[in-house]
DNA sequence: TATGAATGAGCGTTCATTCAT
DNA sequence: AATGAATGAACGCTCATTCAT
């Protein structure tokens, strides 16, 4: 047990490194720090990661291929109901962003993670989401529920951006929301799918 | 006169801050920097700002006050129209941040940074904001113009949020954007724009 | 007095490194350890030299100069006496040199120090001297003391890099140049400049 | 058996470490690059060197015996001739260090880094190269083509000393040498000969 | 004999902040 | 009120060496 636990030096440095970021944001990642958290020298964070920026890299791989794998699921679940599996991937969306903002950035794949170069790796991953959403959105239109006036791409760029930046205000604003509109956090983002989707249809 | 000169140094360094910023990027900032721009002793810094952050937390104020008469500007501009304003609202969003990521960072820099304090200024700045565009919204639903079934607040939050989203969206991933949808962002922004105006209306 | 001595932080950087360049070498040098030697903050080195290479330049432009003056002298000691000069041009190298081989790597203006990128006034300081021996040796030739079949330029080259190589020889091997020879250094170093002024001699 | 793959191991690793600083210079070597190309445990060095400066030592003895076995075919080519043969001593020199700066700087290296210890093997190989020469003067002495008024020794040390200069001359300052006489290397290193072997001959 | 994971002091450099003047 | 010299912790990263296996 201790062994296992003891020998994924990999592992660890990558789940203390996520551990960081998730209490003190991305920009506070340092070496240093990884280092100190999960015990180890310095020297060995580079015997693992060429530098701090793949380090980065495979979280923010890891991140993306989770989250797709969380909207293969909502898909899975709703079956030829193109809107229906749209819903779900936003409330996947929720569900994976919960506690913290570090996934948004990390995961973002139509944002850009300052001087982080795309490997190819990187770039599948978010390939990979963007088909699947956009896969939906098109399957939606063949089907005739979703506005055949826009673009797939534009409507999966959108949904993405507000996705994302409804996180961002929940992380950054929760308290704010809720006083505010005396909802929960659920709630208002029931609202926000809504009229999104809502605004997806054919009329 | 020695208030006056001291306001004007306050003010010549956050001039000289937002230039740098603007020129350089936010994470390009730094004391050295401003106090050499600005000719003036990296003491001297100190004696009218407590840190850097506080600069960068006045600087902030200072652009959601310049967004919020943008705002303002564009409420006018179509009186009694509820939709038209929220519409213009969105526009005057894109024409902010258009030119200038940093404005994006600035307005929403504290609401990523989880870990950095609100001051009260800060709150207000982003409250008053706030309460303009739920204005605009309970001006359009007492006109029925808009639904009654979501409160004001709520839509005023998602309306921010989707905003902010879209616009990060297109700060840091204009390329992708462009690329995959062939159009211009403008473009794509009017049909996020459409699509949301579209979910407030009444049915 | 210790006002004095305390304010020449530039002169004090400068002397501690140029202190533990003839103690422990060249390329043992670092600024964690002139900070350390000067009883300085690291940070502050950096107050007055924009980088350790500008230490390593400001230092050799330094000895350049202080050797071009010591050549100075020794042309100046024997005037309308080419030969006379080029030979107290050599004992000037070695008067110069007698303790320490680092000036021989810091001066030597026809080699390379590693990286270091040559300045205007490094470069400047270099063809100072090449200009001083090169002069005295035309003038030999044209007074035909010296033999005309070789140019001044490769004359020059000669004389700088068996002084040079010289140098390194007795600050590296004096103890074995001693003992095998039986003779003192400058002795040694007598016949090596007779050898070469007797030479340069036209037949 | 053992002994005899051990002694493999031995020169596989003194081979690789020659080998990598002949392809980039002798601060580039380290050992992980060694354990690597010589495909073989960072830990397995040790076992053979005590230390990344044996290694070099080691180099640099093989370095000299190298060169001696060069000086000793130079010598046997001009039999009973010796001028010619301090002449051909120093071609061979410069054959030597011609295409390789290491060598140079490997043979050097412990004369001009005052820190290191020398080893006996070290010190022996030295002497070795130092005898042969000496040899040679001796031995012109003799027959009277060499002058008998300078101690066979101190011109041997002459002549090691301002070749090993030429060596590091042209190998620091090629570019400015051949700039600034417009002639080859080999051509001012043939002035450089003339004027020494002239300077030995009895008048 | 051989391994290679792990170390940790070290590198050159930056920069927000302090404080004696 | 204003200065700017000085600080020192921190940065990402390297590498000779050790040691449990």
């Amino acid at each position: 047990m201790s062994s296992e636990v003891a020998k994924d030096k990999y592992g660890l440095i990558l789940r203390t490194a996520e551990q960081i970021m998730l209490e003190e944001g991305m920009d506070q990642l340092s070496m240093n720090k990884v280092a100190r958290a999960a015990q180890v020298a310095k020297g060995t964070l580079y015997l693992y990661f060429d530098s701090k920026e793949a380090i980065i890299g495979e979280l923010t791989i890891k991140s993306r291929r989770k989250l797709l794998r969380h909207f293969q699921q909502a898909v899975q679940q709703h079956p030829e109901q193109p809107l229906k599996q749209l819903s779900a991937i936003c409330w996947a969306c929720l569900e994976f962003f919960k506690n913290e903002v570090l996934y948004a950035d990390l995961v973002s794949f139509y944002e850009a993670n300052t001087g982080l170069q795309e490997t190819p790796d990187l770039l599948q991953s978010s390939l990979d989401i963007s088909e699947l959403v956009i896969g939906v959105i098109q399957d939606g239109q063949e089907r005739q529920v979703i506005r055949q006036d826009v673009d797939a791409a534009s409507l999966s760029f959108i949904m993405w951006g507000t996705n994302v930046g409804m996180m961002h205000l929940f992380a950054s604003k929760s308290h704010h929301v809720t006083e505010y509109t005396k909802r929960g956090l659920p709630d208002v983002f029931q609202t926000f799918i809504e009229l999104f989707i809502d605004s997806l249809k054919v009329k």
